[in-house]
DNA sequence: GTTGAAATTCATCGTGG
DNA sequence: CCACGATGAATTTCAAC
């Protein structure tokens, strides 16, 4: 666990909203020279707090209309890697988490439309290691942030 | 709804996994030039298929160990948008939506351990307009995926 | 830990096939 | 629709405070 100052979640900040913002750009909007922003952000990658840059896509432009989360009931729990092998290969489920309460796995999923989702459903229904499943379909988000980074800006003020 | 060619699609998903890659670099390995690269992604820009460039961060470096999801039962669902405001001011809450089920709204939370999980479970409880929550620990993202582009992929190989 | 300037590399735009 | 070539801007490194 690494510590970071003000100046690191300043970057983090501008950088969660505009990966790809100029680093020059950055330094003036901070008061401090590019050099600094290049070598916090290098310093930061070295400690693997930044993970990777990655594209947002906007899926309704793509035709990608709804999203649900899916609660998966095991038959046997015992076999659950060879369930997460199969769920991997379904390219609408984009997110899969091992959990604890009633369901084994939660899904996060994307399609089209509700045809579409109902088509993701019988595929799931029909993995013989599979019981049960709970379909739970998104209005979509109300919000949505990329870290808790409010967090670490408090403990930082409180120092 | 826009339609993507083989090019754009190879752009995307070199993009996906890094949205800082140069467009030189993006060119050599695609084998076009880097003007082309350049113009497809104004071009997925402009169409709003690209939404933004965000930093990714690794919560784990950052001494986040633990996240969950939590359904939220209301009282009084016709409340609903206050409660989304309320939400909204807790940092640990990074993902919000109204989902059809049991419950008005499923939550995703990040935070540093169970002790901490347990914190944001009672500032939930006090809330007066939930009369239930029901928290699902994750034990880590079995795996994740940014978008089904897969699907996008065989639509033109089919087409 | 921080800065300013140097060299290298890149994004961007016009021209032309 | 696409590639080439020139220009201005950015990243990255180095030497110094």
């Amino acid at each position: 666990m690494v510590k970071l100052d003000d100046i690191d979640l300043k970057i983090l900040n501008q950088l969660i909203d505009d990966a790809k913002k100029a680093y020059t750009q950055i330094a003036k909007d901070l008061g401090i020279s590019n050099t600094l922003v290049h070598q916090r952000i290098a310093k930061m990658r070295d400690a693997g707090i930044i993970d990777k840059m990655e594209v947002k896509l906007n899926p309704k432009v793509l035709g990608f209309d709804t999203f649900a989360y899916m609660g998966i009931i095991l038959k046997d729990t015992s076999r659950s890697m060879e369930v997460v092998d199969k769920l991997k290969e379904i390219p609408e489920i984009i997110e899969c988490s091992y959990v604890t309460g009633n369901y084994s796995f939660l899904l996060k999923v994307m399609v089209r439309n509700n045809g579409h989702l109902r088509d993701v459903f019988e595929r799931l229904d029909n993995l013989k290691e599979i019981q049960q499943t709970e379909t739970m379909i998104s209005f979509g988000f109300e919000f949505q942030k990329n870290f808790p980074i409010h967090l670490l800006e408090k403990e930082i003020e409180d120092s």
